[in-house]
RNA sequence: GGUUCCUUGGUCAAGCGGUUAAGACGUCGCCCUCUCACGGCGAAAACAGCGGUUCGAUUCCGCUAGGAACUGCCA
C-alpha cells in the first residue's frame, strides 16, 4: 500500500477559521496516524481576495499548533511549486484544461456577462444560473477565430445532461446525483487562473494526495470533481468530508461570533493546546472516554472512521473548562510567563506576583479571568459592611468589629507574616477565645480584600500584603464598622 | 425552488437489533474548606414524528417534519 499523503490547502484570506484549523488537524492526523505525509499548499487563485500577510498567519498557526507540514512552499520535495499562483505561471492548469478540451470533456466559452444573464433565473429570493452550453456548439474554426482575435474566454467542464454520477466518501458512503444537476463549471477563469474546482483536482493528483480531507461544503461539488478524475483517467483519492462547525444558532460559524478564528481565541486568553484538543473533539470521538489529548496522543488515537457526520456546535463554555484543565496542569514557570502580563496590568503595587500567580492558577479558565481575582491588591474596593455578615461563619458586623479590634494587638506583635505563621497565630487566637476559625478569619479576609471571593484565604492574602498593609486595611475596616 | 447531507439530554457525544441508553461540559444539591475555586459524591436532563421489516427497534427501510450545505470567473 502506498504511503498516505494528505494536504491542507488554505486560501490566504485572513485569520485561521476554527473550521479550517480543524480540517488541517484532521488532515494532519489522517496522515500521521499512518505515518504519512502532510502537505501544505497555498490556494491563492483568487486575486481579489488575497490579504497581505495571510500566508504568514498560516505558517505561524501551523507552527504554533504543531501541525508541522512535511512539504510545502518552504519545503519542496519534488512536486512543487506548492503555491497555485506559481503553478499557474508555469502553465500547468491550462495545459491540463487543454487535454480535457481535446477529449471533449471541456470547452472554450466566450459568453460575456450580458449573455450569462440570460441563463440566470430568480427563484424565491435567490438567483441561480445554469449555463446553457451555448459555446459548446461553436465549431473549431469559430473558436480559433475568437481566440486569435484575443476574445476573453473561460474554459468550462462539459458535463452530460443525462445519467447519474456517483462518488464515494469514506464517511458518507456512496453519493449519487443526476447529471442534470451538474453545471458546466468554470475550470479556467478569464484571468487565466484556475478555479478551486479545477486546481484542487489537478494538484491533488500531481502531488500524489491519497486522502482528500475537506469541509462538508464541498460534498455537493464532489461528483463534478470525480468526473474530472475520470476524464483524465486518474485514480480518485479517498474523500473524507468533515462536518460543519456551527455557532449556538446552528449556523455556520462566522466572524460575528467573536471567536471564529484561532487568533481570536488566543487573544482571548486560550491556550493553543486546549484549542487543538477541543477542536479535535468537535466531530470526532475516541474509543476511550478520555477527553484530554496532546497532539501526539491524538495522532495515536485518531481513526478517521470515527468522525461524525452531523454538524457540531462550537461550545465556548466547554472550551473554557478544557482550557482550565490545561491551566491547572501547566508547568508553573510557563504559567507564570504567560500570566505575568495580565498580573502586571492589574497589580501595580510591589507584591510578589509569583505567589499571586500560584493562587490564581487553579482558579482561572482563561487568562483574562485574572483581573477579577487580583484587583483588590492595589486598593480595597468600595464594599458594603453587610459583607461581614456570614450565616455559616456566624459573623455579623458587630462580631467582626470586636474580633478585628481584639486582633490588632495580636497582629501588631506578630513579625512573621508568612501564611503558616499567621494561620497558626490566628487559629490559636480563635481557640483561646473559643471561636471557630471562620468566625475570626472571615472578617479578616473581608477587611483585607473588601471582596466576597478571593484567590486565597485571609492569611494567604496577608502574607502577600505584608504586615504594614494588612494592619492598615484592618484598621480601616474597624473605622468603617465603628 | 432544486440537489445533497444531517437529526440520541441545553451542548459535545458513546451506541452499530435485545443495554437500567455510556461519558464529558453546563445546571442543581451535598461533602471538603480561613471565602471562592480545586477535589470528591450525587441528582435532574435525550433516541424528532409516523409507518413498515423483525420474536424484538435508538440501531435496518420508507415517508413526514425540522435543520444545514451547495446552487459564483469564492474557496
Amino acid at each position: 500500500m502506498s504511503k498516505v499523503r494528505t494536504r491542507f490547502a488554505p486560501s490566504p484570506t485572513g485569520r485561521m477559521h476554527v473550521g479550517n484549523l480543524r480540517t488541517a488537524l484532521y488532515a494532519y492526523l489522517v496522515a500521521k496516524h499512518e505515518d504519512g505525509d502532510f502537505i501544505l499548499r497555498i490556494e491563492d487563485t483568487d486575486q481579489e481576495r488575497l490579504v497581505e500577510g495571510a500566508v504568514d498567519i498560516i505558517y505561524r498557526t501551523l507552527a504554533a499548533t504543531g501541525l508541522v507540514h512535511d512539504e510545502g512552499p518552504d519545503k519542496d520535495k519534488g512536486v512543487g511549486p506548492y503555491v497555485q499562483s506559481e503553478r499557474q505561471e508555469q502553465g500547468i492548469y491550462l495545459e491540463y484544461a487543454k487535454k480535457l478540451i481535446e477529449k471533449g470533456e471541456a470547452y472554450y466559452c466566450f459568453c460575456d456577462d450580458e449573455r450569462l444573464k440570460e441563463c440566470k433565473q430568480v427563484i424565491g429570493d435567490k438567483e441561480i444560473s445554469i449555463y446553457d452550453k451555448h459555446c459548446l456548439s461553436l465549431s473549431k474554426e469559430e473558436v480559433e477565430a475568437k481566440l486569435a482575435a484575443g476574445m476573453p474566454y473561460v474554459i468550462r467542464q462539459n458535463n452530460p445532461r443525462t445519467g447519474t454520477t456517483t462518488f464515494h466518501d469514506e464517511l458518507y458512503g456512496d453519493i449519487t446525483v443526476d447529471n442534470a444537476e451538474l453545471d458546466d463549471m468554470i475550470l479556467i477563469k478569464s484571468d487565466g487562473f484556475p478555479t478551486y474546482n479545477f486546481a484542487n483536482v489537478v494538484d491533488d493528483h500531481l502531488m500524489g494526495i491519497t486522502h482528500v480531507v475537506r469541509g462538508n461544503e464541498y460534498i455537493s461539488s464532489s461528483p463534478k470533481y470525480n468526473r474530472l478524475y475520470e476524464a483524465f483517467g486518474w485514480e480518485v483519492p479517498k474523500y473524507i468530508h468533515c462536518p460543519l462547525i456551527t455557532n449556538e444558532e446552528h449556523q455556520k460559524l462566522s466572524k460575528r461570533s467573536g471567536h471564529s478564528s484561532y487568533e481570536d481565541l488566543i487573544e482571548q486568553g486560550f491556550l493553543t493546546e486546549a484549542v487543538v484538543n477541543f477542536v479535535a473533539l468537535l466531530g470526532w470521538s475516541p474509543e476511550s472516554d478520555n477527553e484530554i489529548f496532546s497532539l501526539d496522543e491524538l495522532v495515536k488515537a485518531f481513526d478517521y472512521h470515527r468522525i461524525s457526520k452531523s454538524p457540531a456546535v462550537f461550545d465556548i463554555t466547554k472550551l473554557k473548562w478544557m482550557n482550565g484543565e490545561y491551566m491547572k496542569a501547566m508547568d508553573f514557570d510557563r504559567f507564570y510567563e504567560m500570566a505575568e502580563p495580565y498580573l502586571k496590568e492589574y497589580v501595580k503595587g510591589d507584591y510578589d506576583l509569583k505567589k499571586i500567580a500560584k493562587m490564581v492558577q487553579t482558579r482561572i479558565e482563561i487568562f483574562p479571568d485574572i483581573k477579577d481575582h487580583v484587583d483588590f491588591f492595589d486598593a480595597v474596593p468600595e464594599y458594603d459592611s453587610s459583607m461581614y455578615c456570614h450565616k455559616k461563619m456566624k459573623t455579623n458586623q458587630e462580631s467582626s468589629l470586636s474580633v478585628l479590634k481584639e486582633l490588632v494587638p495580636v497582629l501588631e506583635a506578630q513579625d512573621d507574616y508568612s501564611n503558616d505563621a499567621l494561620f497558626e497565630t490566628l487559629s490559636k487566637f480563635a481557640a483561646d477565645h473559643e471561636y471557630k476559625n471562620g468566625y475570626v478569619l472571615w472578617p479578616v479576609r473581608t477587611a483585607v480584600s473588601g471582596k466576597q471571593m478571593t484567590p486565597g484565604g485571609a492569611t494567604e492574602l496577608m502574607e502577600i500584603l505584608g504586615k504594614e498593609e494588612s494592619l492598615a486595611r484592618i484598621n480601616a475596616a474597624i473605622a468603617k464598622l465603628s
